[in-house]
DNA sequence: CAACTGACTGCCG
DNA sequence: CCGGCAGCCAGTT
C-alpha cells in the first residue's frame, strides 16, 4: 500500500453531490500536509485512464477548481451530480464540502 | 545528489 | 478573499 493508494481510497469515500479539498483528502489518507501529493496522484490518474476514482470531487481549500487540464470537464461532472459551480469555476464549500465519515450520518 | 516543478495549504497583513 | 512566503511529497532534469 503506497501513498497513492491511500489517496485514491480517500477520494472514493467522497459521496456523490459533495466535494472535498486536497488537504482534507490528504488528512483522510493519513498524509497530513501532503496536499500537493494528492494533486500529483490525481494527475497520474489522467495518464492511467483510471475511471474508478471520482477525482472531480476534489477542489482546493477556497472551493476553486485548480485543475490545470480538465477544469471545464470537472465543473460539468460536478453539476451533473447536483453541485452548483459558478461561472468562475468556484463552489460554495459551506454547502457542498464533505467533512468526513461523520458527515454521512 | 542538488535543483526545479506541480491538480496545495497555513500563516501574516 | 487576495498576495506573498515557506513547507510539503514525488518525479524529472
Amino acid at each position: 500500500m503506497n501513498n497513492y493508494d491511500a489517496i485514491y481510497a480517500a477520494v472514493k469515500r467522497i459521496p456523490a453531490g459533495r466535494v472535498s479539498s486536497y488537504g482534507r483528502v490528504a488528512r483522510l489518507a493519513g498524509l497530513p500536509g501532503a496536499a500537493r501529493l494528492v494533486g500529483y496522484a490525481l494527475h497520474a490518474l489522467r495518464d492511467q485512464g483510471d475511471q474508478t476514482v471520482p477525482w472531480w470531487r476534489v477542489v482546493n481549500h477556497t472551493g476553486f477548481i485548480s485543475n490545470a487540464y480538465e477544469a471545464e470537464l470537472q465543473a460539468a461532472l460536478l453539476e451533473a451530480e447536483g453541485v452548483v459551480v459558478s461561472p468562475a469555476h468556484r463552489i460554495d464549500l459551506r454547502h457542498y464540502v464533505w467533512e468526513g465519515v461523520l458527515d454521512d450520518a
